[in-house]
DNA sequence: TTTTTACCAGCGGTCTGACCAGTTGCAGGC
DNA sequence: GCCTGCAACTGGTCAGACCGCTGGTAAAAA
């Protein structure tokens, strides 16, 4: 087997356990291109053997990898690489962050990278086609102002047709892997926070800008129109404590 | 929340098999309250009985929870619920990227969309310790500049440290997993092949001039330094093909 | 009396070897 | 040529044994 990348995390350390070297080999063969979907791993009793552990501990990292989709496991037949759905572990992470403010507060700040990012390209490269898409997902989001749950609903959908205009499948991934939580923290929000008028035209306002930035195709200005709607969106969550005091 | 089956089915079918009998169970205990985050599952021995499942089919269904970070399975002390941070991720994240036909520059974009606003939290939270690592990886980057290897290698720590300034786990977990698709290209070590000093020393200053602006604490500046940077970075990598000509 | 050390039970981590169930390919019979 | 049965290969599971880690308790030392 060539190993020609240059060290990294994962050739340095040794892994913890055994389901551990499972899941790095197949990350590596992966990363190197030498498993692609639909390819078959070696049997479980040959891989046992080529990785020094036992069978029950190879199944385990099969296990591990089966249930982020990325393998396809058929008894009689073998393992076949399948196609990993980063959804799985972000619906998971509902369960296991949405309660956990400080959490979900680092998760906003990954948000706002990936949007400042996928705006300033989208810039560039938008096609018609998305900024309808967006246009119609803000009408959508100004529709829905009274109702939490699917004024939630249309505030994501508006953010994530703004990455998805980027066309940028990285930072498209990227966002799909905390998109439960966004849209968890969306619909949260409104339910928490009685509907103000004064607000909710800040906030459609926000909106507007946003998109005038994106279609006039000025990145910085669009950069600094997204950032200005986070910041604003911040200082109303921040602000809900000072009310119920 | 996640299972193998889909929620529905999971109350009227038997699960497939054993490791997915133990999925089911603590998915049915989630769900009706039984069960809440930090909460101790039964030992391993007790709850294979429990469920008619060997501990090795057992072991299978554990390791799928832990992957998603639904569990927390600790050798010596037990089996927890939820308790995960959002590193939980990273694994599913390079495997979701690596799978897909991701052009360099598309990585390189969520490579900028982490560092730009890494460098802006860094400016707020970053510790004395912090800024004396950087300040270290810095020297070494210019004290390597004449080797590709350790350039590249010097270089990539230096970002790295300024990302782990951020102190953001979400941030940092991301740009990790962005890491082994950077190094499989080995984009770092190409660009500084063939050093010519005019080039180097433009290089020098801009990565000083990153760092003073974090020193500085100016978060404006400090994402504009390092996008100049970037860009600085691309020039340079696009002008390679030139003298190639 | 308090602190330190050693021991042990219970915990997860792993292995071996045997057996069960599903899949596939091939040979033989019709 | 088609069908059937069998063997080999595949994953699924089990029982029992052993290893390493953790935390609590009892005993020894200060």
């Amino acid at each position: 087997m060539v190993n020609e990348a240059s060290p990294s995390e994962d050739n340095a350390e040794t892994p913890p356990d055994g389901a551990a070297k499972v899941i790095a080999y197949v990350r590596r063969r992966l990363l190197a291109g030498e498993l692609k979907l639909g390819d078959k791993l070696p049997a479980e009793r040959e891989l046992c053997g080529l990785l020094g552990i036992s069978r029950p501990s190879l199944r385990e990292g099969l296990r591990a990898l089966s249930v982020l989709g990325l393998l396809d496991v058929q008894q009689g037949r073998g393992a076949f690489i399948g196609r990993a759905d980063i959804s799985v572990i972000g619906d998971a992470l509902v369960f296991t962050l949405a309660q956990e403010s400080n959490a979900v507060e680092d998760v906003l700040q990954a948000r706002i990278a990936i949007e400042a990012q996928a705006i300033r390209i989208a810039c560039r490269v938008a096609t018609d086609q998305h900024l309808a898409a967006i246009n119609e997902k803000l009408e959508h989001f100004v529709d829905s102002l009274n109702d939490p749950e699917r004024g939630g609903a249309a505030d994501h959908a508006f953010h994530l047709a703004l990455v998805e205009a980027s066309q940028s499948s990285t930072l498209i991934t990227m966002y799909r892997a905390i998109e439960p939580l966004l849209l968890r923290s969306h619909v949260e929000r409104r339910r928490l926070a009685a509907p103000d008028p004064d607000v909710t035209s800040y906030l459609v306002q926000a909106h507007k800008d946003v998109f005038v930035a994106l279609v006039n195709g000025d990145p910085e200005e669009a950069d600094r129109r997204i950032r200005e709607h986070f910041e604003i969106s911040a200082r109303l969550r921040r602000s809900r404590f000072l009310k119920s005091i």
